[in-house]
RNA sequence: GGGUUCAUAGUCCAGUUGGUUAUGACGUCGCCCUUACACGGCGAAGAUCCAGGGUUCGAAUCCCUGUGGACCCA
């Protein structure tokens, strides 16, 4: 029989075909009945190209959670949206037209972010499809529609009438670079090297001095106190006296307070608002008066007197040549100082005191723990972040945003009174320029109302993404079917965030964890295991690589590679190394599609032995895909493919295959196996490498897709696999018999079988030529 | 300072509850067109399993200490 494949490799231009049959026939719908498996997918966010290999390689194995879950039986919910709320696009939109947000007409400013956005977007959505995602593209979501906000907004309005937002004034993390407040877990650390200055304050009535070290001298217009550890004996007789503040000349207290270092400088703090929040938790205890010595500009206020208008590292530079030339300075060091940095603009944070709203979480951190140990993680270690993350948490969050491009915060004030009124829930709202929905203040009665003009932190719309997928609110049905739901998978990284934050808001709303399962995967890095940033030009760009070498490549190199939850290096010339397998597979298929199938009843011992190994390999993917680690299921089918199917089983039965000395019933065994041992493999890869699998399915076995069939188990057989061993033994030793002899493998050497392989004989004489004797 | 995690050939990685000769891949070198595949086959070289100590008949594996790296928190 003509092998039904002709082609001696495979090639990834078919998968363009394969792409256009799923979508035409709708492969991937859902319909939720049976046993329902819902996905919440993270939605990406449209930052243009590079898009970073990691998180192509992340959206390939959610894919491969999606159809582990449908070859398990299971109705998948697998969404796709697209997030586009928040500052990366407002800080392009400013960058590409060379304008400023708060001086620009905010609706003009909107449309040019919306208009960015489609273009990214569009091509985002063509790099997942490629990738063969067999999510639902046909109702793709984005997080800036007009649903999705009005969701944001309805649950607002929910938590507000729940009493769990509040309005508060108080010391808050400021980006100046955004001009805006952000939350502490927008905030990261680096290392970025300053000055230590060792100041001297003069203790009045005295002829001592006080030294105190502080990285923030331009700060010393807004020192309310100065603290000393009270254990500190070279301290003990300023307690309680007065110093006077160097070039400000203004008197502070010195106090007592544990939290003094004394190997810390010279003991002495100063305590102003705000170095840090050490500071702002100070003046908090100790009842001082604040004094805002920063504006919202980023620099420094009218009671820096001298010094006002100057942004704060001028400040800073200019007070140190003060305070130099006056004497005042004992020493500067350089050190190296951890100082907290916007994650989005990389502006080191200033604290300043600012009106913000507020959602209550400390008060829900027990309840969260508490759901948090319920929800089985994978790995399971990376639960311990969000444990920690827990700990961690001092202040409530803080919601509002001053930027343009977000979901409104539908409120409206009372011109007289300023009473905060919220509107009915269910629709979408902007307070900035709609007309007022409130007719009359509750309050005094009054008519007139101004709309809120701040926006919520973009974390407020993502953490609703399971509400928004399994339809809260609009489709009772569905949402019953759907939530919570099953799993999440997402980086490491937003753990504190994204995770975090998703859990809080669904327990405030629905009581619920929003799903049993959370799978985390590490960063990628590049092949020496450095962070791929533009900066140091070793990023990736997967769209190239997908195009060259193929999606399935992509995929497969993706599996094998990552081990779930640790961080993965990145390099093209193993994603190519990695199309080997597929050539491998492609062309085994090639030579099975030359023989027909049949049936047999009975099978010979070399048939026994690989369909035991077989039904090893598939117990093995079963537990790696039961626990969404593809590796394992990757690594195992490769080595059984490569090296005991391909490497001897075929070899050992060619011979019968092609029936040269062989009965019907041993030739028909052989190719009842080797297309058994195929379609088998075929099936556990199909999660894997969706496209070379449906080819090869369609062609040899079926003329339906292999995406609507059940994973294969385990048959349990009788043990064979004890021959592995004896079995690739005996056949490298033939062969290393042959090359000693400078003899063609096809040549016909004598040498005898091992007693143990007796039973093999018949095939193993056939593969090698054996003489018998 | 606290936490999580990692350390196995030139490179990447496996190694279940301790148990003969430590897995596989990439790369390197040699030989080979063999009725699926040269995008292939066969073979070879390459590891003091980070260091030190302990438990044990026996440790890459368990325990302690240290060193180095990554990440998180204060």
């Amino acid at each position: 029989m003509e092998p039904k494949i002709k082609e001696t490799a495979w090639n990834p231009e078919i998968e363009k075909q394969i792409l256009k049959q799923w979508e035409d026939s709708r492969a991937y719908e859902f319909k939720p009945q049976g046993e329902v498996f819902v996905i919440d997918t993270p939605p990406p966010y449209p930052s243009g190209r590079p898009w970073h290999i990691g998180a192509a390689a992340h959206y390939a194995q959610i894919d491969m959670i999606a159809r582990t879950a449908r070859m398990s039986g299971k109705s998948v919910l697998f969404p796709i949206g697209i997030d586009r709320n928040g500052l990366p696009v407002e800080m392009y939109t400013e960058k590409k037209h060379n304008i400023r947000m708060h001086e620009t007409d905010r609706a003009e400013f909107l449309k040019l972010c919306a208009t960015a956005l489609d273009d990214l977007e569009a091509e985002m959505i063509q790099i997942m499809k490629n990738l063969g995602l067999s999510g639902n593209f046909s109702e793709y979501y984005r997080t800036d529609s007009e649903q999705y906000r009005a969701l944001t907004q309805t649950t607002f309005i929910e938590l507000w009438k729940k009493g769990l937002i509040y309005i508060a004034n108080r010391p808050n993390n400021y980006d100046w670079i955004t001009g805006t407040t952000i939350a502490d877990a927008e905030i990261t650390y680096e290392e970025i090297p300053t000055k230590l200055v060792y100041m001297k304050f003069k203790i009045k009535d005295s002829d001592k001095v006080l030294i105190i070290a502080s990285t923030r001298p331009e700060l010393l217009c807004a020192c309310q106190a100065i603290i000393v550890n009270p254990e500190d004996e070279r301290h003990v007789d300023s307690i309680g006296k007065s110093a006077i503040i160097p070039v400000i000349n203004r008197e502070v207290q010195i106090k007592t307070h544990p939290s003094a270092e004394k190997e810390f400088g010279s003991g002495a703090v100063m305590v102003c608002s705000y170095g840090d929040q050490n500071d702002v938790a100070l003046f908090r205890e100790l009842k001082l008066q604040e004094i805002v010595a920063i504006g919202k500009n980023g620099r420094m206020t009218e009671v820096a007197g001298p010094y006002a208008g100057l942004k704060v590292k001028q400040a800073r530079e200019k007070i140190i040549e003060d305070l130099q030339n006056q004497g005042l300075v004992e020493k500067v060091e350089s050190i190296n100082h951890r100082t907290p940095i916007s994650e989005r603009s990389k502006a080191p944070i200033e604290i300043i005191p600012m009106e913000e709203y507020y959602l209550k979480q400390k008060e829900s951190v027990e309840k969260i723990k508490e759901l948090g140990s319920k929800i089985v993680f994978h790995p399971p270690m990376h639960k311990q972040i969000l444990m920690n993350w827990l700990e961690s948490i001092t202040i409530d969050w803080p919601i509002s945003r001053r930027r343009f491009y977000g979901t409104e915060i539908p409120i409206w004030y009372c011109k007289k009174c300023s009473e905060p009124h919220i509107p009915e829930p269910g629709k979408y709202y902007k307070p900035w320029k709609d007309p007022s929905p409130i007719s009359k203040c509750t309050k005094c009665g009054a008519t007139e109302f101004v709309g809120e003009e701040r926006t919520f932190d973009t974390w407020m719309d993502s953490s609703v993404s399971p509400l928004y997928v399994s339809k809260y609110g609009h489709d009772e049905e569905f949402f019953k079917k759907t939530y919570p739901a099953t799993i999440r998978p997402q980086s490491k990284d937003i753990v504190r965030t994204w995770l975090y934050y998703t859990i809080l808001r669904c327990e405030q709303l629905t009581r619920q964890t929003p799903w049993s399962e959370a799978w985390i995967m590490g960063y990628g890095v590049d092949e020496h295991g450095a962070k791929m940033s533009k900066s140091k030009g070793n990023v990736i760009d997967p769209l190239p690589v997908i195009q060259k070498f193929g999606a399935d490549t992509f995929r497969f190199w993706s599996a094998s590679e990552i081990n779930l939850g640790y961080d993965f290096r990145c390099s093209e010339q193993k994603i190519e190394t990695t199309k080997k397998f597929l050539s491998k597979l492609w062309n085994i298929s090639r030579f099975l599609s030359g023989f027909q199938i049949v049936k047999s009843d009975k099978v010979f011992p070399a048939d026994k032995w690989i369909l035991s190994e077989l039904d090893k390999v598939v117990s093995e993917c079963k537990k790696g895909f039961d626990d969404y680690n593809f590796f394992v299921p990757s690594t195992s089918i490769r080595e059984f493919t490569w090296n005991l199917f391909a490497a001897h089983y075929i070899e050992m039965v060619k011979g019968r295959a092609y029936s040269d000395s062989f009965s019907k019933e041993e030739r028909d065994a052989a190719i009842f196996t080797l297309h058994k041992v195929l379609s088998t493999l075929l099936l556990l890869l199909a999660p894997i490498t969706p496209f070379i699998t449906d080819y090869l399915w369609q062609t040899l076995y079926s003329d339906k897709t292999i995406h609507k069939e059940k994973f294969p188990q385990q048959e349990n057989h009788e043990d064979w696999t004890g021959f592995t061993k004896p079995i690739t033994e005996f056949n490298s030793n033939v062969w290393n018999k042959k090359k000693e002899q400078n003899l063609s493998l096809k040549d016909s050497i004598e040498m005898a079988i091992p007693d143990e392989l007796q039973q093999f004989a018949k095939d193993l004489q056939a593969m090698h030529n054996l003489k018998s004797g």
